[in-house]
DNA sequence: GTGAAAGCGCTAACAT
DNA sequence: ATGTTAGCGCTTTCAC
């Protein structure tokens, strides 16, 4: 039986409440007691029971963390960031993976929210209005995905695919391929528009090569479209889809950069395993997470709609410079 | 304002009392106030407060989940095996990564022992007192970890380095070097007994090459060391130790596996997207997560210490042949 | 089969 | 500055 508060009350010869105060409000209470309270607390191991306390409080001191699919290395990092700027505030993280299914991902949020003081939602499959419901009902913050008056800490992707081209102009690319994410994927809509514009401003083609899964075999299903577009460089729309396509390049022995250039998007630690080494624009995942813990913080602390409506952070990628970008200055035509 | 049970209660004109036997013990109570109380459940969106259940109940419905480092493609599968049996159980689940820090998970480990009802510790680095001490205070399942009497899921290392190794004799290997895992990790050390048994029984030399980093450096880091045991293959740790391993090798225009041979453990999805794609030893990750649950959720029902003490399942690795161990009949020397 | 009452461990007025 | 009282939402005796 783990000691209660009655517990070290008794045994420091004072009142439940003052040393309920001793522990949370230690200013307001005599230095005298104070120790006394604590060296009690101390010499019986206490430990305050969360769920009594957030009964009477309201706050659980625990958040929910929803991603669509842990094998995704990119999540992995942004639960990290996470994992660690909550455990600085001594919050602890529920985690929930939904399969990448936006059906289980509403039930999963649902069910969360009834534990937590606040959800942060990682690339959220569901609708948006799905969100906002949610949103209503409970604290929320989004990670890459914007929604109308939900706080959000996103990448700004624009930027990032400036990044990918201007790099890719430099090496004397003219016509280059982008292959898609998911439909319903926020960041490939958002990263295509970025596309477009920088290659409007720099005279370059874009050709568009569909739809893929998020997956190495969504890059593997792609690659031959991609080809066939007759571009000289590829940006995709991640980089499992990137060394997916890699492999599939290799097979047919179209060679990287030589034939074909390749830029993924992420900066996963596979990145700079694979042959060869994949060009790409890094996303900064854990602190991702770790702004997405402070803005829900800050949420919690001042539940004001005015001052939170539209709260959110963007951060920016950085382009990193590996071998599948190679240096092509007269790019081939594979 | 959520609903409480009160409200309920008032809605289908019974006793709160009622309502909560309606809802946990429906069995007992008459079928059509039972039908009136959940159609009152319905309207009002009731969900029960799991908080409070808990404070009287002394369960929270929840239980932890401990990792060394969730960058590690292993662990991720892990987690999406308890995330997905516990989901079926309704239990949710706290996450705690602890960065491949034995002092940090132990501080972690009490943290969260408060505030569920058991604990997964997958991995643990921590000491075989520390986790028997924390497995005194609450309930504990291990997972790739044995301690004495406390239940935990492991993979059948002796078994699945007897496969490794039956492999490379069957290819014609006679000298096979050992890159071991962190000297703290349980089944490196357990791995290596299995191996000098099954090279014993072959006529086989095994070949230690010390300890290293469960990581991609690690690999890097460990290559040269095998080749200059003057082996014909290696096994490693595990599959990201493999792979690093495959980078320092090419690098050094050292063929696999016509130069020599490489074989993982554990089958991450990384695994065969290399080239060449890795021979390894697929561990049953997700299976192994599902199975702690399982085991956990018995020893809840049922804490009695002699039922439990040793519970234990043992999950069987399957070689998966690749190219990394292609076909060499006559394996060179590097 | 159902209701009334008590209390899980804690905090927050309200007194003092 | 400290103690007293009440109650968070729920389950569980104990009566009926």
């Amino acid at each position: 039986m783990p000691a209660t508060l009655r517990d070290v009350a008794r045994l420091a010869g004072v009142s439940p409440s003052t040393v309920s105060r001793a522990l949370s409000t230690p200013a307001v209470v005599n230095a005298a007691t104070r120790a006394r309270v604590q060296a009690a607390a101390e010499r019986l191991g206490y430990q305050p029971n969360r769920a009594a306390r957030g009964l009477i409080t309201g706050r659980t001191g625990n958040i929910g963390l929803v991603v669509p699919d842990l094998a995704n290395p990119f999540f992995p990092s942004v639960v990290k960031g996470v994992q660690a700027r909550a455990r600085q505030s001594d919050v602890a993280v529920f985690l929930a993976d939904t399969d990448e299914d936006a059906v289980e991902e509403v039930v999963l949020v649902r069910a969360l929210a009834k534990q937590v003081d606040g959800l942060i939602l990682c690339s959220p499959r569901a609708s948006e209005e799905d969100l906002l419901a949610v949103a209503q009902e409970t604290n929320v913050v989004l990670v890459n995905r914007l929604v109308e008056g939900v706080p959000a800490v996103t990448f700004d992707n624009e930027g990032g695919m400036r990044q990918a081209i201007a790099h890719l102009v430099a090496l004397g690319h003219r016509r280059i391929a982008w292959v898609g994410g998911p439909r319903t994927s926020w960041s490939s809509a958002h990263r295509i528009i970025g596309l477009y514009a920088a290659a409007n401003d720099n005279g370059v083609d874009l050709l568009e090569v569909g739809h893929f899964a998020p997956t190495y075999d969504g890059g593997m299903a792609a690659a031959d479209q991609a080809v066939a577009t007759g571009a000289t460089a590829v940006v995709t729309y991640n980089d499992l889809v990137a060394i997916g396509l890699l492999a599939r390049l290799h097979a047919r022995g179209i060679s990287v950069p030589d034939d074909l250039s390749v830029v993924g998007i992420d900066d996963i630690a596979m990145s700079r395993m694979t042959r060869p080494a994949l060009t790409t624009v890094r996303l900064p995942k854990q602190k991702a997470g770790q702004i997405a813990v402070e803005l829900l913080l800050a949420v919690l602390d001042d539940p004001d709609p005015d001052t939170i409506i539209g709260t959110r952070g963007t951060l920016h990628g950085e382009l990193i410079v590996r071998d599948s970008t190679g240096v092509a200055s007269d790019p081939a035509r594979p």
